[in-house]
RNA sequence: GCCGAUGUAGCUCAGUCGGUAGAGCAAUCCCUUCGUAAGGGAUGGGUCGUCGGUUCGAUUCCGACCAUCGGCUCCA
């Protein structure tokens, strides 16, 4: 895809100011291999390999202030074509080059493009291997800031060596850069980990573990509304809640596929008296076995069941942190069994279903799903027959195509058994965070042994449709408190009503309001702390509560209550109203459209 | 797991170039009874992440470990 001229420009911008990086850090650091150095969406970055020493954050003013001296140089950027043999010669100290230009070489290239930036005869002078696009000279680096250091191993294999990896950020002018910083600032505050402390949704403990969240009261209301929801719609469409335990026999993991790929993610557990479980990191193997209970007719097709239950696995320690990765999932888990003919219809119904409760939360676009298929050069990572991917593969880009799902394709992201259509969302930071899934399983059911009588009278396989709604309450939770700022909708929000007496006087009538309430099936909360009343409405702010109901003498008198909205600009004030108005305007924004 | 950073009161943070620590908010008590985002005062609260080493003496220096954060890798 042609990109616009802006992005062009925007992408030059970035390369050269990795490029003044490179020219700077050669020079201050002796020794110094570059490795790769591409812009990204974010900035840019570059990966060397220094040998025995360390770059670190407190070295950035010196290295910046180096970048900027190339900067005030403004120095010329001139592209060359070499041939491959002059750019082994011109490279040869460089190992990482080396390997690079035999790459390109192997993918039929004959002439490489480099750029040198300055020139030999000057201070400041670097000549690299790279496609570009870059700016005509330095000087058009406006603004520009380092923000990380990091650690990357060489061609993002484990087994490699681990690089250094410097990131930077570079735009147009000072003001850019001024605003995307501030951008950064804002979105922190946003992040799940400080709202969900401030809001005394989940918390960890040192003794209960790491990766181990415990919600509290109200980060468990709102997972109870959010998994009463899901349930009430996937009821309506036919799943049948189970409940199945956190253990199984290692057997169990084996038939299903997940030992042999997910062999070190497994947690194991013994007892003196010689059991060996292990906890179960999916749902389904226990599922199938529901299914296999019993002699199933094609008219039973399809069977869904779903449950919303805790698995567990054992991640690697780094990749822990906030809900987003944790050792103990609660995931909100449905499989359908189908028959062939089935199967798209059931894929469909599922997507419509996960469109509909992102819409009505405002979290959803076309464009964010994707099709993750098979990684067709590593065959050894997935289970079943190549000829069943292939129709299933075939049926999600159907799938995909008739509800005009803007999906693309991603190779190498399937699960184990079949592949997938999934919903990306970001968080505060722009970072991918995966939720919503279908899968189309034609593998799992046959390992299994499953079956069900078709019409012949025939022992049948059926497909197996997994599907995640909400995927883990953990990371969607996560995802609602970065959407929402903390500010959930009312139906979500852990006290729906803070009542806050003028002075204790009024304590009586406000719990007298409050039980009535209450007995609508609202939560409400009394604030009877001898606290003014202004401390009162400031801490309910905090708290993100939707609803203030401030009671004075004036509406004891009147039967009646102030209303208040949650709002930043102080215009949250809806006057007066009669009690009985109040409970109707409460039921109709707790509906999930509204708010 | 790998690279790097961080860890001081419930929270946010200051401080000690080695002589065992302080603020604001929160909490408790007292006064205040308040009209739409912080009323006032007093009090309590910390083996300065844990363990070990160096030292007359360690929260401070060194080491290991634990936890958190930013990346890499991985993600059924």
């Amino acid at each position: 895809m042609d990109k616009a001229p802006q992005d062009n420009k925007n992408e030059a911008l970035k390369h050269t100011a990795e490029h003044v990086l490179h020219t700077a850090a050669q020079n201050l650091y002796p020794g110094l291999k570059k490795v790769m150095g591409p812009p990204i969406e974010s900035g840019f970055y570059m990966d060397f390999d220094l040998k025995e020493q360390n770059i670190t954050p407190d070295d950035f003013p010196k290295i910046e202030a180096e970048m900027q001296k190339i900067i005030d140089a403004d120095l010329p950027l001139k592209r060359k074509e070499i041939t491959v043999e002059k750019a082994r010669e011109l490279f040869k100290e460089n190992q990482y080059k080396l390997d690079t230009i035999d790459k390109l070489e192997k993918e039929g290239e004959q002439n490489l493009s480099i750029y040198e930036l300055g020139s030999p005869e000057k201070k400041y002078y670097d000549i690299d291997l790279c496609k570009g696009p870059h700016l005509e000279s330095t000087g058009e680096v406006k603004a520009f800031k380092l923000t990380e250091v990091a650690g990357a191993y060489y061609l993002g294999d484990e087994k490699n060596k681990m690089l250094q990896r410097i990131y930077g950020v570079a735009f147009p002018s000072e003001k850019e850069l001024n605003e995307h910083l501030a951008l950064i600032e804002e979105a922190k505050k946003r992040d799940h980990r400080k709202i969900g402390q401030q809001l005394d949704l989940f918390c960890f403990s040192e003794l209960v573990g790491p990766g181990l969240p415990l919600f509290t009261p109200k980060g468990t209301i709102i997972k109870e509304e959010l998994q009463k929801h899901v349930e009430k719609v996937c009821r309506e469409y036919g799943f049948k809640k189970v409940m199945t335990p956190h253990l199984a026999k290692i057997e169990l993991f084996e038939l299903s596929g997940h030992t042999k790929k997910f062999n070190q993610e497994l947690f194991r557990v013994t007892s003196p008296r010689d059991h060996e479980f292990v906890m179960k990191p999916v749902q389904c193997p226990h599922q199938t076995q529901i299914f296999a209970s019993k002699l199933r007719s094609y008219k039973d097709l399809p069977i869904r069941y779903m449950e919303s239950e805790k698995q567990y696995r054992a991640e690697k320690p780094g990749e822990i942190g906030g809900l987003n990765r944790v050792y103990a999932i609660t995931v909100e888990d449905g499989h359908s069994f189908c028959t062939l003919e089935q199967v798209k219809d059931e894929v469909k119904g599922m997507v419509s279903i996960i469109r509909d409760f992102y819409s009505a939360l405002d979290l959803w676009d076309d464009s964010w799903t994707s099709l993750s298929f098979r990684d067709y050069a590593r065959p050894e990572k997935y289970i079943g027959d190549p000829k069943d991917w292939e129709q299933c593969e075939k049926l999600l880009k159907e799938v995909a195509e008739e509800m005009h799902l803007d999906a693309i394709v991603n190779e190498g992201e399937a699960a184990l058994y079949g592949p997938k259509i999934d919903v990306l969302f970001k968080d505060a930071l722009g970072k991918e965070i995966q939720i919503p899934t279908v899968q189309v399983d034609f593998a799992t059911a046959k390992r299994f042994g499953l079956y069900y009588i078709d019409e012949n009278g025939q022992k049948t396989p059926p497909v197996m449709v997994h599907r995640a709604i909400l995927g883990s309450y953990e990371r969607m939770l996560a995802l609602l408190i970065e959407h929402f700022s903390g500010a959930f909708p009312v139906w979500l929000s852990p006290v729906q009503v803070q009542i806050i007496p003028v002075s204790d006087r009024n304590i009586d009538y406000a719990t007298k309001i409050a039980s009535v309430l209450t007995n609508e099936d609202i939560r409400v909360e009394v604030d009877k702390s001898d606290s003014t009343m202004q401390s009162k409405i400031r801490d309910a702010q905090i708290q993100k509560t939707p609803y203030m109901l401030i009671v004075g003498d004036k509406e004891e008198k009147e039967n009646t209550v102030s209303v208040r909205l949650r709002t930043e600009e102080d215009k949250g004030v809806i006057g007066i109203e009669e009690f009985t108005d109040i409970i109707t305007r409460i039921y109709l924004t707790k509906s999930m459209n509204l708010w």
